[in-house]
DNA sequence: TGCGAAGTCGCCGCCCGGTCCGAGGATGAG
DNA sequence: CTCATCCTCGGACCGGGCGGCGACTTCGCA
């Protein structure tokens, strides 16, 4: 693990960021113009990523930075942090984030600190939550809960033991689980036992 | 295991994790900022640390501070692994799923193996993808690829220079852009460059 | 041969590591 | 009670590392 200081770090993010959405290595002077720096000031960063081994250069050459190792790189062992290189939209070219460049999986979909013990995973059948963009196969992470809000998504157990995945609403002394999808007919109940909350849905495409 | 004051195992699992979560160690004013005490008290706590041999460090470097051996550092990380329990369908109970009791988030949204420099995340603004279950606020993780097949969600360059996502159809030497919304055109173009095939979605509810 | 990018030079200001000295609190012996 | 000792802590200061700059020269390429 190499020791690089945050000016450092913060440059290899940009040329790994730059040459995933464009193809190649910018300049020293578009990195300039993302940090808000003179092209001196980022000459010199490079130049000490290259002395502790972390980026090549061919010299005298334009575009020529190339990332050595990414494995050894930062983050230390961390895997699932990736660059975020920005938002996308339909139409519009990629529009930069500014604050965070990085997209810490293991933060985003982790449960809060000290309740690791109460989070489950439960794969999806059916398309009862299709609108609500939960679709058959998805996995969702599920907080072990008692109670509800309304419009969350919550694991319910009916009074007849089935269990089922709805969007929740408490409402003239009963709760309606309600599907999302309008194939589906809502489900009143005057009571029923929550099994946790809907946080967090993942997916993966073969 | 080293015999350590409560203060000193603090500062170290501070530095362990501040590392983890930057990339590099911290400075021993903000070490100090995090305790609330002055910065010469957590240099006379490292220097004990140094002492005992738990910690390492380059005279007169900033953010030089370096952990000797981290299974000294007592773990609170979070593997990311949820226990499986099963698949839950609308109206019926949910159902075990037999051979795999745990979702391993790391393998399951990880990037292929020897592809790690290769994937990048975006943030999904807008609806255009709406009927394929990624909406607006949804992370995408993207593996940079030139080639698609028909019916891969890409992140595509359009020759006028907008990025878009879209599912992605070759079809009689051109090629379709589909949208998955009524409310969306499909872009027809002779060509476009692909920079990215979508392969995971994640999202989080607040 | 002209342009854009890489590379060089001298210089600046702030922050960080390191040091000196002194303030408190706990403890045990006289 | 008093004193000595050890530990933790902090205010103030210093020198140097680190990040930063404009202007200029060199290089690669069309």
């Amino acid at each position: 693990m190499i020791n690089l200081t945050p000016k450092q770090l913060r440059i290899l993010q940009l040329i790994r960021n730059w040459r995933l959405q464009h193809g190649y290595s910018p300049t020293l002077q578009e990195l300039a113009d993302e940090l808000g720096v003179s092209k001196v000031t980022v000459f010199e960063h490079v130049e000490a990523l290259i002395r502790k081994g972390a980026v090549e250069r061919e010299a005298n050459k334009a575009r020529s930075l190339a990332i050595c190792d990414d494995s050894l790189v930062p983050d230390e062992g961390r895997p699932l942090r990736y660059p975020l290189v920005g938002r996308i939209a339909a139409g519009y070219p990629i529009e930069k984030i500014q604050d965070n460049d990085e997209l810490d999986v293991e933060s985003f979909l982790g449960p809060k600190r000290g309740q690791s013990d109460a989070v489950f995973a439960l794969q999806v059948e059916g398309d009862s939550m299709r609108d609500e963009g939960i679709w058959d196969g998805d996995y969702v992470l599920v907080q072990r809960r008692e109670t509800a809000r309304n419009g969350e998504r919550v694991v319910a157990m009916l009074p007849s033991g089935e269990t089922t995945l709805k969007k929740f609403y408490k409402e003239h002394g009963r709760i309606r689980l309600q599907p999302s999808n309008p194939d589906f007919d809502p489900i009143i109940v005057p009571t029923c036992q929550i099994q946790g909350v809907v946080y967090g849905v993942i997916r993966r495409y073969e």
